[in-house]
DNA sequence: CTGTTAGCGCCTTCAA
DNA sequence: TTGAAGGCGCTAACAG
């Protein structure tokens, strides 16, 4: 008994290997080969060792077995997400992709300092991580880390700038043309595009899939380029406003993100304008709390985090195991239609 | 040189122990105690241990040292954060308890599932974490896991049932009062309370702060009562909406949470009230996408997440350490001013 | 103060 | 097919 109340049951006297080997009436050689299905171990003692093993609930001692330099079902996962967005979706894809229970994450937080992600990943490599998932904080393509030869990494949302890396980032391109398509769909044709900052590849590539969209229906966008901007609901209200009085004539308006999409939502609204039927908005991220409940609820392109997540750790799986597979990907998005358009 | 081109560098050649131990010549053990500070040794020696372990970048052989049994320097984190607002500041704050570098985290999603989270805590504790940090979703209060008696446990956010563990919960009860006060430093007598669901204890507790607060002051809640509903931007603008048309006279509404406040604003809007002129408004939580960007942006409580972390890591470390600290407690919240109220 | 001697629990030769 | 022996890298206990 420890003298703490109440807080927890009794650790159970640890069972080793050898306790097992006794309980079998073999060596320990003969129980560790049994339980790892290893060498030829004849059928009836590898039967006995099992029983043994689970009438004592043996478990395996987790640190001898990395001592011998084997797996450590470990993988590190080191994220910069200030927004506090991906982490999860991210890490329970990656725990559906594993199966779960076979394996444990170490989450590293590097506050998007180089230098922190760097001691980060040195610590991780030190605990023999089977691979490495670096969750960037914006799609932008971000110098690789450095990484031991042996330990895979998969870079998850923002790629590495080296092409041969392993990255896994959601299709932005296609984000932008399934916006458009979704509006063309409902027989819009005078479409601005509000966008975030030019200096986010998300923002640069959702505006070459919305404009390469338009092109291949003969259109352009109203304005003839997107907007760039902050990513923010102000700047949304204030471009809403300057689209919807003018005399643009437009019939929707592509958000560059959830944010800028609920400022225009909000812009219309006070100009009396109506959304949808006035005017269709759509936005970008599918962020729960920002396009559930808003008025009326938004259309946005849902970027299958989730997903995203699996890819990574299947790839990273792939790559523990020795098939490497070099390269970005790029994830499919998909709609996610609501009543703003 | 792997085939592998360019995914990293190369795997330097494992120093161990007893290399340094030659390099400074001495014992291994001597070697040990130097680089660990332990027993007494000769300062010259230490130093010459040192130097050779810098000098050959040794690191020590994480799974060698815990087999010894020691402490591991993990700490196990299991979450059913389904909003994914809490793990990431939460983590933040262990981190920085424990000062970077020396203690690493693995995380574990229980997806709300307390057979999940079980599982969860058989895998950490069959990794000999050195504690549990379990994160809850809300903060009613929680059945406790089963844990080995001697691994201690942190209940975060949603506290344990068992009023003898450690549980650290933010303030609600304070968080009441603070919007109370803050209303009635700037004048307000009549203020309404938009709530949640009556089926959480934080808008139980907040409604018990905010109704303390007034009784402090002679005063009680306009309608009597806070209206519980559900957490949301459309609650909040049916109350909203109520509350301005009616006769009831209010200066100021609290939402139950920053959801419900930015409805509530949102209505205000509609019917032309001026915020916070002729009605103030603040929220709770304090949650940056919601509150920044309102017209106006939004007073808020926030719940200091990261010092719950921080505290609760503490907390851990203390107990790790031999000084437990049982119970609960109940960690500061503040006001965050704008310029709704 | 330092070195020698034993393990921690497991896996892996190698011999029987 | 099985077992004995050695070692993974480190720390702890005891001598010197």
């Amino acid at each position: 008994m420890t003298t703490t109340s109440g807080l927890g049951r009794e650790q159970p006297p640890k069972v080793t290997l050898s306790d097992v080997a006794r309980a079998a009436g073999v060596s320990v050689a003969t129980a560790s080969k049994a339980l790892n299905k290893r060498t030829h171990v004849k059928e009836a003692t590898r039967l006995r060792v099992e029983a043994a093993a689970a009438a004592l609930d043996f478990t395996p001692n987790f640190f001898a077995r990395a001592l011998n330099s084997s797996r450590t079902n470990t993988i590190g996962m080191v994220t910069s997400d200030l927004d506090n967005r991906f982490v999860l979706p991210i890490l329970l894809g990656a725990e559906d992709a594993f199966g779960s229970g076979s394996l444990s994450v170490l989450l590293a937080d590097a506050r998007d300092d180089v230098l922190r992600e760097q001691l980060h990943i040195e610590t991780l490599m030190s605990r023999k991580v089977d691979g490495l998932l670096i969750v960037g904080r914006t799609t932008n393509p971000r110098p690789p880390a450095s990484v031991f030869a042996d330990v895979p990494v998969v870079y998850v949302y923002a790629p590495s700038t080296d092409d041969s890396h392993m990255s896994v980032t959601p299709d932005n391109v296609l984000a932008g043309r399934l916006a458009v398509r979704h509006l063309l769909d409902s027989g819009r044709r005078r479409i601005a595009l509000v966008n975030g900052e030019a200096s986010y590849a998300a923002a640069q590539d959702r505006a070459a899939g919305v404009t390469a969209e338009l092109a291949d229906h003969g259109l352009e966008l109203v304005g003839g380029h997107s907007l760039f901007g902050q990513w923010g609901e102000a700047w949304g209200r204030d471009c809403g406003r300057l689209l919807a009085t003018g005399d643009s004539g437009i019939d929707a308006v592509i958000g560059g993100s959830d944010h800028i999409a609920r400022g225009v939502l909000d812009s219309l609204r006070d100009l009396g304008k109506r959304v949808p039927d006035d005017i269709a908005v759509i936005g970008f991220d599918n962020w729960d709390i920002l396009v559930q409940e808003s008025r009326p609820p938004l259309t946005s392109i849902d970027m299958n985090l989730q997903h995203l997540g699996r890819v990574a750790a299947q790839r990273l799986v792939d790559a523990i195991a020795g098939t490497v597979q070099p390269g970005r990907s790029y994830e499919p998005v998909h709609v996610v239609a609501r009543q703003s358009a």
